[in-house]
RNA sequence: GCGCCCGUAGCUCAGUUGGAUAGAGCACCAGCCUUCUAAGCUGGCGGUCGCAGGUUCGACUCCUGCCGGGCGCGCCA
């Protein structure tokens, strides 16, 4: 609808400036606007306030001759000029009711368009360091991701769903070391748990399930273990290098392949656990991509889809490190290789090898997103905690060094779901174990409610997610509303068969024209704008606009609902209005699905 | 100190990418269940859009400076 209201100004424009009344190239884009107030008709066209300065004439009697030019369109039946200079525009109820019968028609595909034209777009999203279960802000990266996701789909975006697996570093060593000191405990060694390891149940599981399948396989002697260790924060040590010492022991003791046993036992429990948790919540992914992948060549966990020359056996991150270096943006100091990103805007040269020889996490990142590029997406979304903001300006620099276009990344930062209970704020780590995982919230809110509580906000938006409130489920959540909207509708055609009516699609669409209660029209105004409302929530990267839409939309029905009875004798406008409200649950139904959020046919 | 994000009704937040009289939910007050589910509907109350300038036909929206809150400034990941 919008685009005929806009081919009416353009031909009308065409025609004004033929004639000379208006100058060529004026450069101005026609834009339509739904109105807020019904006065102001159904669509606003402010192109005669846009122009007025360019052809020397007042506003309103420009907008008097654009009107004048328009041609004549059976889908409108009166044009204004108001306030300043608008043009606006009246449809006719005709043009309107056709939107019904067009979502009976197209069903489940209603809504989805060819906007993104097949365009290729990567979405990473969680890509949680594999050291410990998902808590709740992972959840909202979840959520949020996985819907703007589905938006891109819908749209017409070819959309890639990936999962970065940070699996090398020191975090991991850290994981790999407290599982096996808890091992340890349980072959009934005693110490001193180190305080910087994890210590949450799951490392205790972990370490119970290497000494069930190995016995004392791995079991050294505590005194060997911690012999001339620095000593823990405790002890009026430091625990950061209490913690390396004990990483460096436990190579050593148990042996390269021993201690990647260890290592992998502790990677491939949290990993299962975690894929295990987001497809509970309804997430999925087409790639689980492994970070050690990118240094190791023999490794098969990681992409295979990387076409490019890997002849000589470099791994991604070499081939990262050679073009980089070729670039001419690194140089040496103190033994390291830094990369020189301030010739790019950044604050501050970045180390990318350390000076023990090995390549620092940001060098990782650089191959990862070199070999995102080098995949051929046209589009590439990250979706990171707003924690790490301060890494974008050198990501996109080592982009822009290696010869990459930096436009073609975005990165969109998740800020924190801040949980609270009883008023309370509470507090999150991993690493003390206290934390509200997302698998509780889930459990405890149910999946619908967190993933629709989750979109609820512009993702750099803080969120305060009550704990208490969602999980009372009244209908301070909006979730239960619309699924309500969507449960009634089912309730209505319970009801029709009790009452021995039957509903009649065909007589239905015959007499849409029937449907002429203000509320008829709301409701079939608000069905028609859905397209619009995906275009738009996918483009801007902003899912929280289909959530707004889905409780507006329910609003519309549900007033309907109190305002008329469906289930009337007429059985010319039973079956109209019966077709509109199965039009509703459709969109309904389409909505809720990009969510991830159940469609109940009773509640 | 520097950088990024946020500041809109008592609370939580929208505001269609610069448009017309700034909206919703919750809370509070007053109504509506022999009629398709009251998880609902109707009405009311509620605002210096953080503050001050600037840009223009027009600013919650864009620019500058302050104030307040969050986050980040590692050869961690």
């Amino acid at each position: 609808m919008k685009h005929h209201i806009e081919n009416l100004i353009a031909s009308a424009l065409a025609g004004l400036e033929a004639t000379g009344a208006l100058p060529l190239n004026h450069g101005a884009t026609i834009t339509i606007d739904h109105t807020k107030t019904k006065g102001h008709g159904d669509f606003a066209c402010n192109i005669a306030l846009v122009l007025a300065k360019h052809a020397r004439v007042k506003p309103r009697e420009l907008a008097e001759k654009i009107v004048k030019a328009l041609p004549a369109s059976e889908k409108i039946v009166k044009v204004e000029i108001a306030g300043p200079g608008f043009i606006n525009f009246f449809l006719s109820a005709d043009a309107y009711h056709t939107v019904v019968r067009e979502i009976l028609e197209k069903r489940e595909t209603f809504g989805r368009s060819q906007m993104g034209a097949g365009r290729k777009v990567q979405v990473e999203f969680v890509s949680a360091n594999p050291t410990g279960p998902l808590h709740v802000g992972h959840g909202r990266g979840a959520a949020y991701g996985a819907t703007l996701a589905n938006l891109l789909d819908a749209v017409g975006f070819q959309v890639h769903r990936e999962y970065y697996i940070n699996d090398a570093g020191r975090q991991m060593d850290i994981l790999a070391t407290s599982v096996w000191l808890r091992y340890l405990e349980l072959c009934g060694e005693r110490f001193d748990f180190p305080v910087n390891g994890y210590k949450g149940d799951y490392v205790y599981d972990i370490g119970a399930t290497l000494h069930r399948e190995n016995g004392d396989k791995y079991r050294h002697a505590s005194a060997k273990i911690f012999e001339n260790i620095p000593p823990d924060e405790p002890q009026g040590g430091d625990k950061e290098t209490h913690i390396d010492a004990l990483i460096e022991r436990a190579k050593s003791l148990l042996g390269t392949a021993a201690y990647r046993k260890v290592f992998d036992l502790g990677l491939q429990v949290i990993l299962d656990d975690i894929r295990q948790d987001l497809e509970e919540f309804g997430v999925t992914y087409d790639q689980w991509f492994s970070e050690r992948s990118l240094i190791e060549p023999g490794d098969t966990q990681g992409s295979a889809s990387v076409a490019g020359d890997r002849t000589s056996g470099a791994t991604a991150a070499e081939r990262a490190i050679e073009r980089l270096k070729k670039s001419g943006h690194v140089y040496e100091k103190e033994g390291a290789l830094w990369f020189r990103s301030t010739d790019y805007g950044d604050e501050k040269d970045r180390v990318v090898v350390r000076e023990n020889g090995q390549k620092t996490y940001f060098a990782h990142d650089i191959a990862y997103h070199m070999d995102k590029l080098e995949r051929g997406y046209d589009q590439v979304i990250d979706i990171w905690g707003a924690d790490h903001h301060g890494y974008v300006p050198r990501v996109k620099a080592a982009l822009a060094a290696i010869g990459d276009d930096p436009e073609r990344l975005h990165v969109l930062l998740v800020q924190f779901a801040i949980l609270y209970k009883g008023g309370e704020r509470m507090q999150m780590s991993t690493r003390s174990g206290e934390f509200v995982t997302l698998r509780e919230l889930r459990r405890e809110v149910g999946n619908d409610a967190a993933r629709f509580f989750y979109v609820l906000r512009r993702c750099e938006q803080h969120m305060d997610f009550d704990l208490d409130l969602a999980k009372s489920q009244s209908n301070d959540n909006p979730v239960f509303y619309v699924q309500y909207a969507h449960a009634r509708i089912y309730s209505v055609f319970r009801q029709m068969k009790e009452k021995g009516f039957r509903h009649d699609p065909a007589n239905g669409d015959r007499h849409l024209a029937r449907l002429t209660e203000p509320h008829e029209l709301a409701l079939i105004q608000r069905l028609a704008r859905y397209p619009e409302v995906l275009e738009a929530a996918a483009q801007v990267h902003e899912p929280h606009q289909l959530a707004y839409y889905l409780r507006e939309l329910a609003y519309d029905f549900h007033t309907y609902y109190g305002a008329h009875t469906f289930l009337v004798e007429d059985a010319a406008v039973r079956d109209a209005r019966l077709n509109l409200i199965v039009a509703t649950r459709q969109v309904i139904a389409n909505g809720l699905k990009l969510l991830g959020v159940s469609a109940p046919e009773s509640m």
